[in-house]
DNA sequence: ATGCATTAAATGTACGTACATATAATGTAT
DNA sequence: ATACATTATATGTACGTACATTTAATGCAT
């Protein structure tokens, strides 16, 4: 369905404008289904993605500095939603021995299991599989690399 | 900048998973250059996407429901938005005559005049404006609307 | 007219986030 | 070794959001 009758907007003051309500409805959309499908498994999606990098480490520990750099979302909360985490006996969360400052956070078992339940929905988490042909696909991140470069030079500044 | 580069993340299961990436990670940034802006006029996002639509309806009040229907991002809570505003007097709140149940919302004087100097950097709420052409956005509005399908089932479900 | 369902809005709770600040451990210059 | 800066993490506050519940007004069937 269109944007204009998706949010009932007729007109658009140009297409540019109309690309960037497009983007946030397109994201706002997608954030809900994710949504929806983590509550079933009694996650959040930050917490989601922190238990993901937690498992692309595995069987390795992560400082909750390394956490917040890449994360994708600015996480200015790594602690809370790590604590979060260890509620749930997902995580588990250490003095680092060397430096005492440091927290060195690691994935349980049931961490692993869960996020493998998760892995089963996974097609959820991608874009267009059924209606966008290979090249679509290839051009539409294409064209968001390339539009995006005004919004990072701003943030830049 | 390619997402990849972006995020530090070199590889992807697939276009339309890193598309996905792409959706969020381009709506995220918009939501931040948005978010400094807006933070130099006092106000939130959603404070002022509300602020928005009652300039739409003005001179004529609009209802706390019809706001709701109207959000592009699930408001739950419009009634905690509007106080927010009625707090800093940018919109005014009375009963409804007819239906004591209702609230009619109206943007005042101040409010207007606060949007109005938003407008001025008002081409920050649009995308790719100096990087892409007129059918390129086009053609992302396309693709996107087109992609969007499978989202919309599943939340219809 | 009375009783009950429906509707509009507000409120409580748990969570996440931006930002400022606090706490504790470590590094470093002297 | 001591003082001071830096670093890693945690905490407090204000805001927004999803969801459930509450409150008050209205609609409607009888």
């Amino acid at each position: 369905m269109k944007i204009e009758e998706e949010i009932h907007q007729k007109t658009f003051k140009s297409e540019n404008q109309k690309a960037a309500i497009n983007i946030l409805f397109t994201a706002n959309n997608m954030n809900m289904k994710s949504f929806q499908i983590l509550k079933e498994f009694g996650l959040t999606i930050p917490q989601f993605n922190i238990l993901r990098i937690l498992r692309g480490q595995h069987p390795n520990s992560t400082s909750i500095n390394s956490l917040i750099d890449r994360m994708l979302d600015k996480a200015s909360n790594a602690s809370r939603i790590v604590e979060k985490l260890r509620e749930k006996s997902l995580i588990e969360r250490t003095t680092n021995a060397i430096d005492r400052r440091s927290v060195d956070v690691i994935i349980t078992d049931a961490g692993l299991s869960v996020l493998a339940k998760i892995d089963v929905v996974d097609e959820e988490f991608h874009f267009g599989t059924d209606s966008l042909s290979q090249a679509e696909v290839i051009m539409l991140n294409h064209l968001l690399d390339k539009g995006r470069k005004s919004i990072i030079n701003f943030n830049n500044q």
